[in-house]
DNA sequence: AACCTACTTTATAATGATTCTAAAGTAGTG
DNA sequence: CACTACTTTAGAATCATTATAAAGTAGGTT
């Protein structure tokens, strides 16, 4: 159980006022033993029935859009419906479950190291990332 | 230069009359040397300027969405804002270059093996994809 | 060839996710 | 308390995609 003071610095350290939605909407996203993978209309399910606090879906967007920029969430795109959003930002691999539409995290020693064995000169990389899809057996 | 007879008939071969439209549209896809990534408003341009017939948006979504369920086409998730397709339909990885959003094949030995570790019941795997984000350096 | 009918195309409307606008509300400072 | 920059919000706007339904066409049949 995280402290609402928590939240408090999180938010101030990086420029964000505590208010009553962001710090609702960090109890939503990061009061939680597990990492967890949402959507946005996902979010404002939970908001709605777990908080008093009406929050508008314009500030839902904007939260999450803010944490993400201070890489407090990490997008992930996984088909071209809806936007996933994880509160575990490292580089990490995903099973995404075809049959439920759920996001699960792999530890990194699950997927081998991955060697790549090509060059991109003037380039960098950012990220390497793998992407498991399963469906369950019918 | 594909012939197009050989349009013609892998399009009857799955059921699809071999329209004008449909027609213009392979060869806008598939008569070219490399494999080909594009999204629906490139298609569209492409379609607009090497095209005399003119193709309604509503026939381009149509017939990209008949490919890809005939498996002619792969849809690939790299953001939330569109969708990318590939003519390149056999599993396989990609650099995702974010300064010119452009998707780049990588061949299967430039990724080594990949080994799950990790087993799921209940589930069966449908694919195993690396993406790799890259960026111009400044 | 004329005919039939299922499949296609198309313009247009509808949808749904996301972003924008601009007005009202609030946090932090003095 | 007073001030101001930041924030929230309802609602409108945007943009990609999908649905609708009417007109057109492919491919078979008489
Ligand atoms: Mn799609
Ligand atoms: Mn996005
Ligand atoms: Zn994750
Ligand atoms: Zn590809």
């Amino acid at each position: 159980m995280e402290n609402k003071d928590t939240f408090v610095k999180k938010l101030r350290s990086s420029g964000l006022r505590p208010t009553r939605q962001r710090i609702e909407i960090c109890k939503a996203l990061y009061d939680r033993k597990k990492t967890f993978h949402f959507t946005i209309s996902d979010l404002a399910k939970i908001l709605k029935s777990k908080s008093n606090e009406k929050i508008s879906l314009a500030t839902i967007y904007n939260t999450v859009s803010a944490f993400k920029n201070r890489n407090y969430l990490k997008e992930i795109s996984i088909n071209s419906n809806k936007s996933y959003f994880d509160t575990n930002v490292s580089n990490h691999h995903h099973f995404f479950n075809e049959s439920t539409d759920e996001l699960i995290d792999l530890k990194n020693e699950d997927v081998g190291n991955i060697k790549l064995k090509k060059k991109i000169p003037g380039k960098k990389i950012k990220s390497v990332e793998v992407l498991i899809k399963i469906q369950n057996n019918n």
